[in-house]
Formats: C-alpha cells, structure tokens, sequence
DNA sequence: GAGTTTGAAACT
DNA sequence: CAGTTTCAAACTC
C-alpha cells in the first residue's frame, strides 16, 4: 500500500475535521491577508464587476503578482467547492466551516490561477480580459494531486486537463481530496494560503517604477535555496520575482537588491523579451497563428541570444510582466497588425502583476494609415486580380477551343506578372491606393472569392475607414451586387485561387518587407544597446547600482 | 523526450 | 527541529 495511501486510510479513521481556510494563528477573521490595498494590478485586471467587489468588500486581496501557488484560477478551473461557498462546504461529509460568518467571497475566489512560467506556452491562446485562460496542467505521478507537491491542489482547484496520473483531485473523488486538503491544512494552516506577503504597489507602473516592483512582497516562509543563488525559478522568490528576505534561510543568495548577478539576469530577459515580442510580431503577422506561443525554451534561447547579442539594456521589464505579456493575444494576432505594430498606446497594457511597455522595432516604421492602406490595396488588387483572371480565363477557353491550349500557359504567366506590378510596397510611405484605383476597375460586377468578400465587408463595417469610403475606395452598393453575384456565381475557382494567390503573395511580399526592416532597426537597436551596456557597466563597476 | 538538478513538501 | 526521503518543476542535453 502506498505510504500517501496510508495517511490518507489514517486520516479518514479519524473524526471530521473542521476545515477552515482562515483558521491561520491570527483567527477565524484573517481573510485579509494583507491590508486592503486600493488598487492592485490583480484587481485592474480583473473583470469590472469583481473590480467593485474588491472594493467593496474593503478587504485586501490575499491574491497578489505572485505564482501559481496564489491560487487564481479560471472558469475553466474548478475551485474546489469548499473553497467557493459555505454551502457546498456544509454539503461536505467531511469537512464544514466552522462558522457561517467566515462566508468567503466566492467571486474574489474566481479568479486565474496564475500560472508559472513554465505553462506559458500552452496559454497563447488565451484571450485577453474575461476571456478564460487556460489553467496550468500538472504533471503529478505519484501524489495522486492531493498534496502540495501538486499545483492545482496547492491552488485549490480540482484538476483540469492535466497530465496527472492517478489523479484524485476531482469531483469524482471529492472524499478522498476533501481528506487531503484537511490533513494538508492541519500540518499547516496556511498551506493554502498566498506564500508571498504583497505589499501595495502603485495602480500605475511605468517603466521606471516596473525595478520596484520586484522587490515588492516578501515570501511568507523564506526560501532555502543551496544552490540556484536565488536565480533560477527553482527558487520561489524569484520565482515570484521578488528579493530574498530575511525570512529566507537560503545559501550563496544572489537575490537581492544591487546584486549584480541579478541584474544581469534581468537584463537578458529584457533584452530576450523584447526580441522575442518583435519576432512575434513579425512572424505572427508573417505567417499567422500557427507560429505564435514560442515560450523560450532553452534551446531557442540560444538561438536568441545569439541573435541578441545577450544584452540589452533600457527597460527593465519583470519577469512575471514579461511572460504575460507572452500571453497577450494581440501581440500574436495576425489580425493585430495594426495594434501591435503601430500604436504606442495600444503597445502600454496592463500585464500580469504589473504595468510594462513594449514598443515594437516596428513602430516607428509602420503608422495606422499604412495598415488601412494595406487593407485597402489588397481590396484594390482582388479586384484587379478578378478582372485580369477572369479574362485570362476567358482566353483560355478560346485557346482551348483553338486548341492552342499550351501557348496560353505562358500567357498566364505574363498575366500573373503584370498584375503584380500593379501596386506598390505598403511601406513606401503611404501606399498610393489611388494608382491601384486608377486601374480600370470595370470588373465590379465579377465575382469575388470569400476571403475578398470578407475583406469588403471589413471594409463596409467601417472598421479601417471609418466612414467607408475614405482612402480613395469607395464601398459603395457596388460591393452588395458582387456578394450577391458571387454567391449566385457558378463557381469560378480558377479564378478565386488566382485571386487568392495573388493577394497572399503580396501581402506576403509586405509583411517580408516588414520583416527585414524590423530586423535591420532591431539590429541597430542592439548595437546601441550593446555600447550602453558598456557604459553601464564602467559605471556600475563605480558604485552605480541602477536597474536596466 | 529523456535524464538530471533542484528545492519544497512530506516524512522520520 | 533537524535530517532524510519523496516529489514534481525547472533545467540540460
């Protein structure tokens, strides 16, 4: 018999317990963990209505920027019931509140298991806001998920989707989990509770204040790291990116405020997070969705840091903001082009415990107005792409008729060339719609394939052009009659695929383009940073203690 | 993906 | 409470 299996039959022989989350030294009223912080980055990002709710309610988050451990979950995420309402606690065989005063705020329970940064990659697809996130997915083998060794159990959530083998940490065994939760509790109260004590920390962070926030909180127990140095997430304070303190009994520690080891290590996530955001940017704008969520993993690290010249200096951005900001949809959307790349403000998000920036290598080269134009030439060229298709094909039915097919190959081929040089590259400046509207577009009438239905329908919803008809494309009812022709259309596919083709191998063209002149400002970037780093170090060896 | 390292949790 | 073992995450290859 399993030794857990044991305690566990050892446990349930004796009386039920009083389960009591709150039951901490301080008594049944230590719900509040900390004082009531006016506004904390949790609660900015939290949907408006828990955001009233931490207010009020007056009571201090117990759930802070820290780790998975500080038991934020999602709707996706099961908070155990004895965590949600005293209700389905008193419904528990086992395990009651001791007192229906203690009812906890069941929606100040609901909110994300953070996860740690090793799950990150499996969140890119989270959505941003009330979107749920994906949970962390744990791996346990031989915990069965009911002891702390488990990160849903020690978050209070029932697994969900995980790897776990033998798990027991669900609904279906909720005896056996309520027990563990309640042997758990009585060799430490505060097993479930956040292991970091937050301090308050400004509801607006800029970059010059992001160093301090990583120096806000401190763990509860203290960690006794031998010999990561406090540097590696092996340690549960940098983990949480906060300094050792004096709680913690660790050796060689190299987590502390003006340690040069640590600056280093942040530095190089500065300077590979900033790397990574624009690679993103470009490859997701490049190449779609498919080739977004590249968490760093120690290989592609490499790859960066060679590409990074490993340093770079400016900003300090913290860890914990750096990966969620990973998780930011629109800095992997292709369809957040024009958000992630051009706009400052729209670049400044809330993220994670706290505030950080990013500012493309891109965002001085690209401006809303190229994006619309962008919309808008690929408009253009769909058009002219089904007119010259459409009459490419009609001379391919006369050759074929002629039997003089072969010779139109060729012809096709100088068709396709013509039309790509129809339009000019997006980044010029301003792309000069009005020359690809200067095209006799008399096809208005033909068919067009989905995804150009699509785009003018874009186009119609006002969402680039604002009053539909600006940048020189007029959207008028024209647009209507060629929907409706098109899905009356017999189904012109050659024509569609052309179309398709064409408007892709531009559009891949740009975003080339883009590619390389993100790449060329990056590399210029880097060599700036790299003199600076220079320069900071001479004066950091000189008693300069600064933060990148 | 397998193996190793690490430190928290669990146990003695 | 200190020492040891177990465990799963972090990390390396």
């Amino acid at each position: 018999m399993e030794k857990s299996e044991t305690t566990l039959d050892l446990a349930s022989r004796k009386s039920a317990r009083q389960l009591d989350f709150t039951a901490v030294r301080g008594g049944p009223t230590l719900l509040k963990l900390s004082p009531p912080m006016p506004h904390s980055p949790l609660q900015s990002r939290l949907p408006v209505e828990l955001q009233s709710d931490f207010q009020s309610r007056g009571q201090g988050p117990w759930l802070h920027s820290q780790p998975w451990w500080l038991q934020q979950r999602t709707s996706q995420s099961p908070v155990m019931p004895h965590l949600l309402s005293p209700r389905s606690q008193l419904s528990s065989p086992v395990l009651r509140l001791p007192h229906p005063a203690q009812k906890l705020p069941v929606k100040m329970l609901q909110v994300v298991k953070q996860e740690s940064p090793r799950s990150l990659p499996q969140n890119n697809a989270g959505l941003k806001d009330n979107t749920p996130k994906k949970q962390k997915q744990c791996n346990c083998k031989n915990s069965r998920c009911l002891k702390l060794y488990c990160e849903c159990f020690a978050s209070g959530i029932y697994c969900d989707g995980c790897n776990c083998l033998n798990c027991h940490n669900n609904v279906d065994n909720e005896a056996a989990r309520q027990e563990a939760v309640g042997i758990t509790l009585e060799r430490n109260p505060n097993a479930f509770r956040p292991k970091i004590a937050s301090s308050p920390q400004k509801p607006q962070v800029s970059m010059e204040e992001v160093s301090e926030i990583q120096v806000i909180g401190k763990h509860n127990k203290g960690c006794h790291c031998k010999k990561s140095g406090c540097l590696k997430k092996y340690c549960e304070c940098f983990q949480a990116n906060i300094l050792c303190s004096e709680n913690c009994k660790c050796m060689d520690c190299k987590n502390f405020e003006g340690s040069d080891e640590r600056r280093e290590v942040f530095q190089e996530e500065c300077s590979l997070f900033h790397i990574r955001q624009a690679t993103n940017a470009a490859i997701s704008g490049a190449v779609g969705p498919s080739s977004t969520g590249t968490h760093i993993t120690p290989k592609k690290r490499k790859i960066q840091e060679i590409f990074s010249g490993k340093s770079v200096i400016g900003q300090t951005v913290n860890t914990a903001a750096q990966y969620q900001q990973e998780l930011d949809p629109l800095a992997s959307s292709p369809l957040s082009l024009s958000a992630s790349f051009v706009s400052d403000t729209a670049n400044t998000r809330i993220s994670g415990s706290s505030r950080s920036t990013y500012r493309s290598v891109l965002a001085d080269v690209l401006q809303t107005q190229n994006v619309k134009n962008l919309c808008s030439l690929l408009v253009v060229l769909s058009r002219v792409a089904a007119k010259t298709n459409a009459e490419m094909r009609e001379k391919v039915v006369r050759k074929i008729e002629t039997g003089k097919y072969e010779a139109s190959i060729a012809s096709s081929a100088q068709l396709l060339q013509d039309n790509r040089e129809v339009v000019k590259p997006v980044c010029q400046d301003h792309v000069i719609i009005e020359e690809a509207d200067a095209v006799d577009i008399d096809n208005r009438n033909r068919p067009l394939s989905p995804e150009t239905l699509a785009l003018m329908c874009d186009e119609q919803d006002g969402m680039f052009f604002g009053n539909g008809s600006a940048n020189g494309v007029a959207i008028d009812n024209t647009n209507q009659n060629m929907i409706q022709k098109s899905s009356n259309s017999d189904g012109c596919t050659d024509v569609y695929e052309e179309q398709e083709r064409l408007i892709l191998t531009k559009f891949r063209d740009i975003l080339c383009g883009l590619i390389t002149l993100g790449s060329i400002k990056e590399t210029m970037y880097s060599s700036l940073v790299k003199k600076d780093v220079g320069i900071k170090k001479e004066s950091a060896d000189n008693g300069d203690r600064g933060h990148c």
